[in-house]
DNA sequence: ACTTGCCTTCCACTGAGCGGAAAGCGAGGC
DNA sequence: GCCTCGCTTTCCGCTCAGTGGAAGGCAAGT
């Protein structure tokens, strides 16, 4: 059994979940599989520290000082920082939904989403993960992604909308043409009336660290502009992120 | 002495701040307090779970899954993301830098932040914390502050520019016009070259739960505009937040 | 008044955790 | 090459922090 006090702590942590953001003692003892004293006496010490937060109903949740540490994650305090004003300036010039992304295993995991409400809407949110292959973000991943990774996604092409694309030949020779053509684009492939542009973000010896991407409702006309405007910003980023690099 | 393990566990994450993102295991321990070889076992179990991550230097730092679970805290997940899309609204029709606050005990905690490369450079940051008497949203803050919080603030009024208001008369007569006013502002009393506006954002039972303000270089002409989008997109935000309550 | 589902406190047993010591492992310095 | 210095990793026997069943309290529902 994995009996070590580390462990429990970190099963208490790993109860929340974005479905279970508030939870009781109960059933926060329950998700973690520990007996209620147990529980109850690990969740308090969390809370004094504030790891944890108990509301006025009795419910536990993530507390300010877990908020804090995950702010210095490398994804929050590195990627995340330096492409924060450049994510803004291209909002304020098309003012759609831009996306910043990176991958994480076999998904596309969002560190930042701009939208207004004359935005598109769409599913992502900043921490939620969706697939590669039907995002413009993700095909930017996965067409940079190392091969055991890309073949792995070939080999589950889920189909989300009509549109999504789910031949692995088909998708291997889009991803051949984003990397000559330096973006990758969708239409509503993820979600009806929303297509995507996005280029790569390049880091250290131009190794591809993030994908950048926009949604709009509509791709034909402003294309050439929208692929200019990520990739000044791409660049911007991945300066930006060299020189923060030498602290 | 406090020697449970979940204490030695927090304050391993404890060592990391904001000027430590990067600790070796040797770092760690000194700044834990713990000696070498437990730091040791206890940071191989919490990497292990992805609290931490390793890097290729060998030194550690915060990792995805707790930046993850900071996103679930309500500070994030509540009032962030129902505030985010006004903010972003507010950052397009003004390019100005857009800060949300609330306040963490004595001083206002920073919890987003707008700013495109056009916006007059400040030194706030997501997570950072700020006197209370010398921002914009620190004096919205401030205003609707429980009388305890406020008398402690006045004690201690530093001087951060020669603009800095340090007379505790003076701030209180500003406070009481904050608050019938509905609005505050300041004129290069945190950074020199830069003013701001801010508002109250206000929940359920019409408490103030956070300070939505805006930074300009100058004041005099646009004052009244910025007030009224301010307080419309706070509106907006009270509401949001009001509807998403009931989950 | 009884039941059900929460939360909290108590306390005697015991094995998980402790940490000093020693060995490994590189990166400079000479 | 050899030595040193600072960091990391592994080992192992003693012991005290952690455990969790049990019992009691509290609030809401029937």
């Amino acid at each position: 059994m994995g009996a070590t006090v580390t462990s429990r702590v970190l099963d208490l942590l790993g109860a929340f979940d974005s479905d279970h953001r508030r939870l009781t003692l109960s059933d926060l003892a329950r998700r973690a599989g520990l007996p209620l004293a147990t529980a109850h006496r690990l969740v308090g010490e969390l809370t004094r520290w504030g790891a944890l937060t108990r509301l006025a109903t009795g419910e536990y949740v993530i507390g300010r000082r877990l908020w804090d540490l995950g702010l210095l994650s490398p994804v929050q305090s590195g990627l995340r920082q330096a492409a924060s004003p450049f994510l803004h300036d291209l909002y304020g010039a098309t003012l759609a939904t831009v996306h910043l992304a990176v991958r994480d295993g076999g998904e596309a995991l969002y560190v930042d989403r701009l939208a207004g409400h004359v935005s598109v809407p769409v599913v992502s949110k900043i921490g939620s993960r969706l697939p590669l292959h039907a995002t413009g973000v993700g095909k930017v991943l996965l067409a940079y992604a190392p091969e055991d990774v890309r073949t792995e996604a070939l080999g589950r092409l889920t189909r989300v909308t009509p549109y999504t694309i789910t031949q692995p030949a088909l998708l291997t020779d889009q991803l051949r043409r984003v990397r000559t053509a330096g973006f990758a684009t969708t239409g509503e492939e993820m979600s009806l009336g929303a297509c995507s542009v996005a280029v790569p973000v390049r880091g250290e010896a131009d190794r591809v660290v993030a994908a950048l991407g926009i949604v709009v409702p509509d791709l034909r006309r402003e294309q050439a502009r929208l692929v200019s405007a990520l990739q000044v910003a791409a660049r911007g980023i991945g300066r930006t992120l060299a020189s923060a690099q030498r602290n």
